[in-house]
DNA sequence: ACTACCTGCCGTCAACATTC
DNA sequence: GAATGTTGACGGCAGGTAGT
């Protein structure tokens, strides 16, 4: 088993089959990559059928089913593959493959670190703020480089735990500023580790991000889709309130037009009783009777 | 038990964007 | 302009599940 396999089993971050696959899976990789650039270059980005373009894995592996996420034993606490414990833990070995690894003096940091990242994640809303903010970045939240805090996190303790199992065979610190300057002195190989690694780190926040911001636009979906449903029903319920209510102004006109027809109706029979009663009667009287009739009639 | 298929996750590359 | 960050795409593995 490799040396890295075993120092990460010892730390019980890991499990070594899960780390023996990684670095079997990476060696495997860099061969292939090797081989790749051995290549003429074709130049070219790689681009996805047209079909699939701006879809990523989620198109392209999108058939059916699903799979419960992978918890994985990490310090004794199940994890999440997300949680930034297992990133954490996951980069203390991928990083003490790396050779050039250059570790900064805080080896005593790395259980700080871990706990920090731990409450950090729990306590923190926003799904981008998981790894603690270096110093300079505490001052505003708005110039706050999620990735960045994360690579420096990730340096911070993966280098102090390398620097923990090799025992001094790591001098060199790993300041987290002046990039450049920094990595001028490294050899290509180096710098092609270094990259790698931030890569590797900033493949996953990438994809935790893409994970939330996916999760907040489905809840988002659900919300709205509770709030159509609860319009629709307010809308049915006052439809139903406005033909209720043209139904009663309509019964009430029939009302008022029955009652004018009782009226009319009621009206004629006095009147015919009246001529009944006096066929003969002065011509005034007759002529008012009669007029009255003529009016009802009209 | 074996196999095929699927999903989730990972590491890497490549291209582009941003920072220094 | 180099270093670095971001992200789509790719290939691979682990693990779950259904069919045999």
């Amino acid at each position: 088993m490799p040396q890295e396999v075993q120092l990460a089993s010892q730390q019980g971050q890991i499990s070594a089959d899960d780390k023996l696959t990684a670095i079997t899976n990476r060696n495997k990789t860099v061969e292939k990559k090797q081989t790749r650039t051995d290549e003429p270059q074709k130049s070219l980005k790689r681009t996805a059928p047209s079909d699939m373009v701006g879809q990523g894995d989620a198109k392209r592996k999108a058939t059916q089913g699903s799979k419960k996420p992978v918890d994985k034993l990490v310090d004794g606490a199940t994890l999440r593959g997300s949680d930034p414990n297992f990133i954490a833990a996951n980069a203390v070995t991928l990083l003490s493959t790396v050779a050039t690894v250059q570790a900064v003096d805080n080896s005593h940091h790395f259980a700080e670190n871990l706990s920090a990242a731990a409450s950090l994640a729990n306590s923190v809303s926003s799904p981008i703020a998981v790894a603690p903010l270096s110093s300079s970045q505490q001052t505003g939240i708005s110039g706050m480089t999620p990735n960045a805090n994360m690579v420096e996190f990730l340096n911070n303790a993966t280098a102090a735990q390398v620097q923990a199992q090799a025992q001094g065979q790591i001098q060199e610190a790993n300041s987290t500023g002046k990039r450049s300057s920094t990595s001028r002195n490294l050899s290509n190989d180096e710098r092609r580790q270094r990259r790698l690694l931030r890569n590797r780190v900033a493949a996953k926040e990438c994809r935790r991000k893409k994970k939330a911001y996916v999760a907040d636009l489905e809840e988002k979906v659900t919300r709205l889709e509770e709030e159509n449903i609860r319009l629709q029903k307010e809308v049915e319920e006052l439809s139903s309130k406005t033909s209720q209510i043209e139904e009663y102004a309509r019964l009430q006109k029939e009302v008022e037009e029955l009652k004018t027809k009782l009226a009319l109706c009621t009206g004629q029979a006095d009147v015919k009783k009246e001529l009944k009663a006096n066929p003969k009667g002065d011509t005034n009287k007759n002529d008012s009777t009669e007029s009255k009739l003529l009016s009802l009639k009209s």
